[in-house]
RNA sequence: CGGGCUGUGGCGCAGUCUGGUAGCGCGCCUGCAUGGGGUGCAGGAGGCCGUGGGUUCGAAUCCCGCCAGCCCGACCA
């Protein structure tokens, strides 16, 4: 008999963090990797994920006044040719369209090859953002002051060619949500940077329970083309730090280059300021390695596509319809009288026949929140045995049935609760504060996981350049004090590269 | 785009040096047992060995071409 596995995931974070976060995508049955190099299949427990995220995004991009559309796939080779910075940033990772039509044609062997044909006069691009397109209707729909602010989103595909694929992560062709505004003065166009920078950190605190650093980016990490650009920098187990979320301040780059300009209050003509910001499926990569164990996915309650599984016990066959019965009617029960955050509670019954224990384990490398195992003695007593993913897997509480019904709401918050003091525990620990540049060489001077740190900063791109290649780190962001907040209120200090007196910090990490 | 490696059932691999037309583990299916737990036993299905050519009586194995993928460097939500 082979030993006895203490975890469900080999490697464990501590002996390969890469590995092991590949094997947790695939043991919860998130996505595959497709047939195409760089392409993802998302599979149903992923894309519930995506789902929950999307749809609460959305309530609050609603909120904030914004409508949603859907605009083309491709884009004109000659919109990417009009904001030369914009297009130099993504020219190296386009996918081309230069063709129509296939043409089925006969080779030596007489084997059929479908061979391209009917080029295009202009070829095409496959998005990998859609500034270009949105800018141009923009150009078309706005005429005057009275048109602004327009305030647009758009849910999409897609697709930047990468040479170095990790599902979720980092894929060829990803999903996500590219919101695009148009604004008559710079200050709003600011101010609405802002606010959806701040939607960013207020969702990932509240749903994904991840805290973040949130600030600006410095002029070389910027967005092309932008004049600002705004992160949510989030700390995953094995200490880097991964973008999961920008908004930016265009400035007036797009809207000199598309013609985005309208009438203005003094009947002069002028040209609107834009914003673009967006996340995407990435930040589902971002939660599997901010809150993952060893036994698999942990997923904070509000963004379980199940919350509660219940895993009927039955190993009589004169009980089992009893049991299963039961289990069904707890789970009605659920689902139509209790709610959590505004919402009906998410349950699944596992009826499939099969080994409980296999079926147990594939829920906590999924990791549903809470499990309930409903067998023969549960119905006389009329309890349910209460298990938790946030607790060891051994762990059993047996409450009454009725006593659960009341509890629920509160255990669910108490595991959201839990997962997101843990994350700012863990981000507390691993930030430090270094007032040299010596003592920052020094402190990235290994390979391997390392804290982040704040420093005094400045500096101008160059340093920054040169000690971010020598390190392999970068300045994931300028820091506020708190997020949605514009002063940077640190105490004075001086900057580690100029030596002059600063009240700014930089945020130095290796990234994803 | 530069350097190293690998292509064998769904997945992970052995077999290749020393040619004799396929094997292991996991998974899958069936049956029996088990039953608050990652289960046991028995049986079974599934592979023109990446691809094209060559050498040979005979090629997964040797030779040549091609294709695809992986890892390491520059770019990246």
């Amino acid at each position: 008999m082979p030993a006895k596995e203490k975890n469900a995931i080999s490697p464990t974070r501590s002996e390969d963090f890469p590995e092991w976060y590949q094997q947790v995508v695939r043991a919860a049955d998130m996505a595959e990797n497709s047939e195409v190099r760089g392409c993802m299949v998302i599979k149903p427990w992923g894309y519930g994920v995506w789902e929950l995220i999307q749809s609460e995004l959305d309530r609050r991009f609603k909120e904030t006044g914004h409508q949603n559309a859907y605009f083309p796939l491709l884009i004109p080779l000659s919109y990417l040719e009009k904001e030369a910075e914009h297009a130099e940033g993504f020219a190296t990772e386009c996918a081309v369209v230069t063709h129509h039509r296939l043409e089925a044609v006969k080779d030596e062997s007489g084997a059929t090859r479908m061979v391209p044909s009917g080029e295009l006069a202009e070829p095409y691009v496959i998005r990998p953002t859609s500034e270009t397109v949105i800018g141009a209707a923009f150009s078309r729909w706005i005429e005057s002051y009275r048109d602004l602010p327009l305030l647009i989103n758009q849910w999409a595909n897609v697709m930047r060619w990468e040479m170095r694929p990790r599902l979720f992560l980092r894929t060829a062709e990803f999903l996500w949500q590219e919101g695009h505004t148009a604004h008559e003065t710079r200050e709003e166009a600011e101010a609405e940077t802002r606010l959806m920078h701040k939607v960013y950190a207020d969702f990932l605190r509240e749903c994904l329970a991840i805290p973040v650093m949130a600030g600006e980016k410095t002029e070389n990490e910027r967005f092309p083309g932008a004049e600002m650009t705004l992160t949510v920098e989030a700390m995953v187990q094995d200490l880097k730090a991964i973008q999961a979320g920008t908004s930016h301040y265009l400035g007036q780059n797009f809207a000199k280059a598309q013609d985005i300009s309208f009438s203005g209050r003094d009947g002069n003509r002028q040209l609107a300021h834009t914003t673009s910001w967006g996340v995407s499926t990435r930040l589902i990569g971002t939660l599997i390695m901010a809150h993952g164990d060893d036994d698999g996915l942990v997923l904070p309650p509000r963004v379980a596509p199940s919350q509660i599984v219940i895993l009927p016990v039955a190993p009589k066959e004169d009980t089992r319809q009893a049991v299963l019965d039961s289990c069904h009617a707890l789970a009605t029960t659920l689902r139509s009288t209790r709610s959590w955050c505004g919402a009906p509670l998410r349950v699944t019954v596992d009826d499939r026949d099969m080994n409980g224990g296999v079926k147990k384990w594939e829920w906590i490398k999924k990791g549903a929140p809470i499990r309930l195992e409903i067998g023969p003695r549960d119905l006389e007593s009329r309890k349910v045995c209460v298990q938790r993913r946030d607790r060891p897997h051994q762990e059993k509480a047996f409450m009454d049935k009725e006593e659960f019904l009341q509890e629920v709401p509160g255990i669910l918050g108490e595991i959201q609760n839990g997962m997101w003091e843990r994350a700012v525990a863990f981000q507390q620990e691993n930030l430090i504060e270094l007032e040299s540049l010596a003592d920052l060489e020094t402190h990235f001077s290994n390979e391997g996981a390392t804290r982040w740190v704040l420093t005094p900063w400045d500096g101008d791109s160059e340093r920054e350049a040169a000690i971010s290649k020598g390190h392999r780190i970068s300045i994931r962001c300028m820091p506020w004090t708190a997020a949605g907040e514009s002063e940077r209120a640190w105490p004075e200090k001086p900057c580690i590269a100029s030596g002059k007196p600063t009240s700014r910090r930089a945020l130095w990490a290796r990234a994803y």
